[in-house]
DNA sequence: TTTGTACGCCGTACAACGTACAGCGTACAG
DNA sequence: CTGTACGCTGTACGTTGTACGGCGTACAAA
């Protein structure tokens, strides 16, 4: 099952994730949960054991409840899963950088997401179809383009310069995250799958057919101990980035 | 469940990506089906109605046949989607821009792996663990790398360049086909969606705590009728990919 | 030509998933 | 005091990927 946000009603969501008073209810049973209780639960969940480990039934399990109980608090999986993410943003570190330079800006900006995804590896990997519109995304939205204002940007661009900042973020994370889970789920680390895969590559990759490859690919494959390296590819397209947008900003 | 690649036996997976002769069985009764047969068809069901879409038990179906007779010609989904990846990177196109400006090279590539994840969306989701080192991606990561070779870069700074551009590309068509996935779970279309929740978003989100998030998002929302445009964030990021490998390569 | 066996195909089965539904009991509104 | 709104739960359904064992075919050896 691929995971999604934004799936549900949108007044109910919008409703639960600035959790609106007028949405508890007034009758029956003293409840034993809480909204923020379901979603701290999954949080732990998805962070320590991945987000396909992340069932209701295992959220139920954590908070001693049986399953279908979760649904009176959240109308399904796809809103929990709107919540968490909302909840992570709302957590996420916010240094005032006021008056520094805009790269000096952008990189704390930068370092914060890429933060977020250290503390949340699970976030990488949910497709935000539609962004949760709460109160953790907004004011994320609203610090992150506050270290783009003034820069003589029309609205459009700043939207746009963000949006290609934090994508390069979350891509770096994401491919980060999948190579890191393969290793959990192949239960053969990266060096031992390159020693079984190795020689056998030699059998069939002919190096007069594919000279450059074959050179790049053994010369990356030595200086990364693998394919690839995140954290490298992270401070190699990070300064990408700034020096893409400079010919924007400092035109 | 997330999709991986990359998950089973590394000798198995190279001997049926590059289709060893070897590894077709000598005994027993004739295949009704081939490994290729098994690719298109899965390939066929991704396409046309989405990665959730595609399960072992629909492939063998629209194959006339029963689920685990699938189980002879491939291990596992894994190993299938690694196939699958293979086949959609070799049937890619590959322009000769022999001598042409390192520019117009790279945009040729970018493009060329746009119109991949348009004619494959399901390829923009699964996340290559590691990835499927058979004819079609050795294939492409050989022209690919020919884009830049002879601009003074080393090994190293080619693979990583290379990598920087890919993973835009991709994260593009991941976000541009996560919004597409989700107008179609959701059965409420994206005008429709944000009719329902922008009048409830008002009631929540004061403008005066959010003034520059209220203003961008609006103006956002005006130009693109909705919160993203992928197009316009493809154009946009192209531009500034080049322009961050400009300072590099032309140093 | 016969026979042993390697191997394709299939029916059944299992565990895990999200969640619909109906019953039960609690606590507030009248 | 009573009706009812609503939280909690047990059971159940339809999915998923795939393990296992039986059956029959077609090639290798005799």
């Amino acid at each position: 099952m691929t995971q999604f946000t934004g799936a549900g009603d949108p007044a109910r969501t919008l409703a639960l994730l600035w959790r609106d008073p007028a949405a508890v209810p007034r009758r029956g049973p003293q409840r034993s949960l809480t909204v923020d209780s379901v979603v701290a639960a999954a949080t732990a969940i998805a962070r320590e054991h991945g987000l396909p480990a992340l069932t209701m039934r295992r959220v139920a399990e954590a908070l001693g409840v049986v399953p279908m109980t979760l649904y009176t608090y959240v109308p399904g999986k796809a809103e929990l899963l709107d919540l968490m993410l909302d909840a992570a943003y709302a957590g996420m570190e916010r240094t005032d950088t006021t008056g520094r330079p805009w790269r000096e800006r952008l990189t704390t900006v930068a370092d914060e997401n890429r933060a977020l995804f250290e503390a949340h590896p699970w976030a990488a990997e949910v497709a935000p179809g539609r962004p949760p519109l709460g109160p953790g995304a907004i004011g994320k939205y609203e610090y992150e383009l506050s270290t783009l204002d003034g820069l003589g940007l029309t609205d459009l661009e700043m939207d746009a310069c963000l949006t290609y900042l934090l994508e390069f973020v979350r891509a770096n994370a994401h491919t980060a995250h999948a190579a890191a889970a393969v290793r959990r789920a192949s239960s053969l680390t990266d060096p031992q799958w390159w020693e079984k895969a190795g020689p056998v590559l030699e059998r069939y990759l002919d190096p007069e057919r594919y000279p450059i490859a074959s050179r790049v690919g053994a010369a990356a494959g030595a200086a990364y101990g693998g394919a690839y390296d995140p954290d490298h590819a992270y401070r190699f397209g990070l300064r990408r980035v700034l020096d893409g947008l400079a010919t924007l900003i400092e035109r």
